[in-house]
DNA sequence: ACAGGTAACTCAAACGTTTTCGTGTTGAAA
DNA sequence: TTTCAACACGAAAACGTTTGAGTTACCTGT
C-alpha cells in the first residue's frame, strides 16, 4: 500500500526544496532542464497528483457545485442531475448532492453543511414545505454571503438569482390546444393543490387555451388532488378520487394531468370504466418519463427537457463562478416544452 | 453582502490571538469566562462557521464519500443513492456523485478526479464496459492507496473490498418457484448477454429451480437480448425479438424477465398476441420500480431493496472510515430479495 | 578587479484551522 | 523577599499547495 505522495516527500527524496518541485512540475523556466526531468520522472513514478483540498484552500474555490433537490427517485430530478453532472464534468467540476425529501429543515441543514466552504455555488429546487412556509432565510443568507445560487423548476420569484424554469404555462396551452384541435369539447384538468407555482402555471395555461377558443365548460372540470395522494403507496385513494371525478363528469372527452402518475392513473381508471382511449377520451400528461413511454396505450406528454434544464443551470452557475467582473446581473432562462405525441391522443 | 468571517478576523476585531478565539469557541477552560463570552457573542453575531476545507486539510479527512454509478436516470440506482444519502447525512457525511454512463473511461476519469483528496472513500457499481474489458487497474490502485471502497450490485470478485450484493440467485429461484407453484410448465427467461454477473446469477437461479422440480423444457426457453436493445429508443426491436420468441414457443405459460423493461415489453407483446395475463401467461420481473407498480396489469417483481442496499453500503464504508484499528477484513453483505406479488401472476 | 547580469534555486507567506508548548502575570505560601 | 502554582493567553507548527521575493554562484564585459 503506497500512500499518496506529496511535494514535500518528493522534495526530501530529491534533496531540493518544495518550491523547486512545484515549479519543476509546472515546467517553470526557473528550473533547469535537468532538475525538471528528474522531478517529473520521480513524480510520474510515484504517481503524484496535487491534493485537491490543499488547492481548494489556497485558491478559495473547490470546483464543486452543490445540488439540493427534493427527491432523487424521480425521473424529472434524476434527469436534471444527469444534465448538471454532464455539464459539470466537462468543465472540471464535481457535483455534491443533497436531498431535502420535501422537508424544509432538511433543506436548511443540507445547505448549511455545504455552505461553509465545501462548494462554490448552489443549484437547487426548493422543497414543498419551503414553498408552504415561505421561509427563505437560508437562501437569502447564502446569497448574501456571496455564494452564487441557481434555482430551477420550483423557483421563488422574490429571490434574486439566476433561474431556469420550464415554460409551464405555454406547455399547458399547447397540450390543451392539441386536445381542442383533436375535437375535445370537455377537457378536464387533474392537478395538485396549487401552492406550487408550477401547478398554478399549468392551470393558468389550461384556462387560457380554453378561453382563447371560447370554450366554457359547463361545470368546473378541474380536479385538485390532495398532494399526499401521490406519495408511494396510497394509489387507491387517488384512483377513487379520479373515478368519482369521471363519474361526475360523464361528458369528459379530454384530460390534462400535471404529472405522469395522475395521467397514468386516469388511464387506468378509464380502462376500468370501459372508456376507450383515445377514441372517447384523450389524455395528455406532463413530464416525459419512463411511465409515459411504456404505458399501454403510451402517453402523449409535455416534455420538459429536464436534462437540458440541468445543463443550463450548471452552465449559468459556472459562468457566474468564472466571471471576472463581479456584476450580478441575474438571468431567468426558460426552457421550452415539446408535445410528444403518442397513443393516448388521436 | 457580508462575506464569511474567519478566526483571524474575529481575533483582529477583539484584539486577541487566533488561538484564543479558537479555544474560546470550543469552550476551552484555558480561556477566561469573560473572553469566552465576548468571543462567542461576536462569533454568533457574525455567524461564524469554521471553514470545511481548512478542517479537511488539517484533519486529512473530508467527511465526503464519492459515489460512482453507471446511470442515475434509473429507478434502481437513484434509489440506492437515496439510501446512501440518508445514511451519510445521519452520520455527517456528504455525497459526491459521479456518473460513468456505462463508459470505462468516464469511470476512470471520475474516480481520478475524486481520489486526490476530495473524498474519504468510494461506493461504486462498475460500468458495463468495465466488466467487458475486465480492466480494474483504477480500482486496485485506489484501494492500494489506502482509500476504502465499497462495491454494490455490479461487483467484481477479484477485487478485495467490502461488497453489497443482491441475492440474485435466490431471487430468481423464488420467482421461478412461484411460477411453478402457480402451475406453469413452460417457463421462459428473458435476459441479457451474460457478461454481467447479475444476469448470469439470475439465469442460474432460474435453471436451478427448474432442475429442483425436475422440469426440463423441451426447447431452450432462454432469450438473450442484445443489451443495446434496452437503450432509450429502440424498443421496437426489443418488441420484435420478444414477439418471435413467443411465436417460436407457443407453449410458454410463464416468463421471468431480468428487468422491468423486458417484463413490461413482454406483457405488451402478449397483449398484442391476445395472450391473457395472468390466465395463460404469468410474468415476473426484476427490480421493483415505478413501471411495475403502474403497469396494467401491475407486475409481480423481485424487489431488490435498493434503498437498503445504499444504506448498507454507506454504513460499511463509514464504519470502515471511522474504525481505529486498520485491520482490513472485508465483508460481503447480501441483501435478500422479496417477491412482490401483483396482478401479473395468479 | 568589479559592477551587473543571469541561471537556478530557496524562503516565506498565504489559504483557515487546531493544538502543543511556551510565557508572562498574578496571588499566595514559605 | 523569594518561589511556585494557577491562570490566561500567545506563538508556532502542521495539513499541501502556489508564487513573488530573495539568495546564491558563476559569468561577462570593461
Amino acid at each position: 500500500m503506497k500512500k499518496k505522495v506529496t511535494l514535500k516527500q518528493i522534495a526530501k527524496e530529491l534533496d531540493v526544496s518544495i518550491s523547486t518541485v512545484s515549479k519543476a512540475l509546472k515546467n517553470s523556466i526557473e528550473i533547469s532542464e535537468d532538475t525538471r526531468q528528474k522531478v517529473q520522472a520521480f513524480a510520474k513514478l510515484y504517481n503524484y497528483r496535487p491534493n485537491n483540498i490543499a488547492l481548494s484552500l489556497k485558491n478559495r474555490k473547490t470546483k464543486t457545485i452543490g445540488v439540493i433537490i427534493p427527491e432523487i427517485v424521480h425521473h424529472f430530478f434524476s434527469k436534471v442531475i444527469s444534465g448538471i453532472e454532464k455539464q459539470a464534468l466537462s468543465r472540471g467540476y464535481n457535483v455534491i448532492v443533497g436531498l431535502s425529501n420535501e422537508s424544509f429543515s432538511n433543506e436548511v441543514i443540507n445547505m448549511e453543511m455545504l455552505a461553509n466552504g465545501s462548494i462554490d455555488g448552489f443549484i437547487l429546487s426548493v422543497s414543498k414545505e419551503t414553498m408552504l412556509l415561505q421561509d427563505y432565510h437560508h437562501l437569502t443568507e447564502t446569497i448574501n454571503q456571496g455564494m452564487p445560487v441557481v434555482m430551477f423548476d420550483r423557483v421563488i420569484n422574490e429571490i434574486n438569482c439566476d433561474k431556469v424554469i420550464v415554460d409551464d404555462f405555454e406547455g399547458a396551452v399547447k397540450a390543451t390546444n392539441k386536445l381542442i384541435e383533436n375535437g375535445c369539447k370537455n377537457i378536464g384538468l387533474i392537478t395538485t393543490k396549487d401552492y406550487i407555482n408550477v401547478g398554478k402555471l399549468r392551470t393558468q395555461g389550461y384556462l387560457k387555451a380554453l378561453e382563447d377558443h371560447e370554450i366554457f365548460p359547463e361545470a368546473d372540470l378541474i380536479l385538485k388532488v390532495d398532494d399526499e395522494k401521490l406519495s408511494e403507496e396510497n394509489l387507491e385513494s387517488l384512483e377513487k378520487e379520479i373515478e368519482s371525478f369521471f363519474k361526475a363528469n360523464k361528458s369528459l372527452d379530454g384530460i390534462i394531468a400535471v404529472n405522469e402518475i395522475y395521467a397514468i392513473t386516469a388511464m387506468k381508471v378509464a380502462r376500468k370504466l370501459k372508456i376507450k382511449i383515445p377514441d372517447s377520451l384523450q389524455v395528455i400528461g406532463f413530464t416525459d418519463g419512463v411511465l409515459s413511454k411504456h404505458a399501454v396505450p403510451s402517453l402523449t406528454t409535455v416534455s420538459q427537457h429536464a436534462s437540458k434544464m440541468g445543463e443550463k443551470a450548471a452552465e449559468l452557475l459556472i459562468n457566474n463562478l468564472e466571471r471576472e467582473d463581479e456584476e450580478d446581473i441575474f438571468e431567468t432562462f426558460t426552457i421550452q416544452t415539446d408535445l410528444i405525441e403518442r397513443e393516448s391522443t388521436k
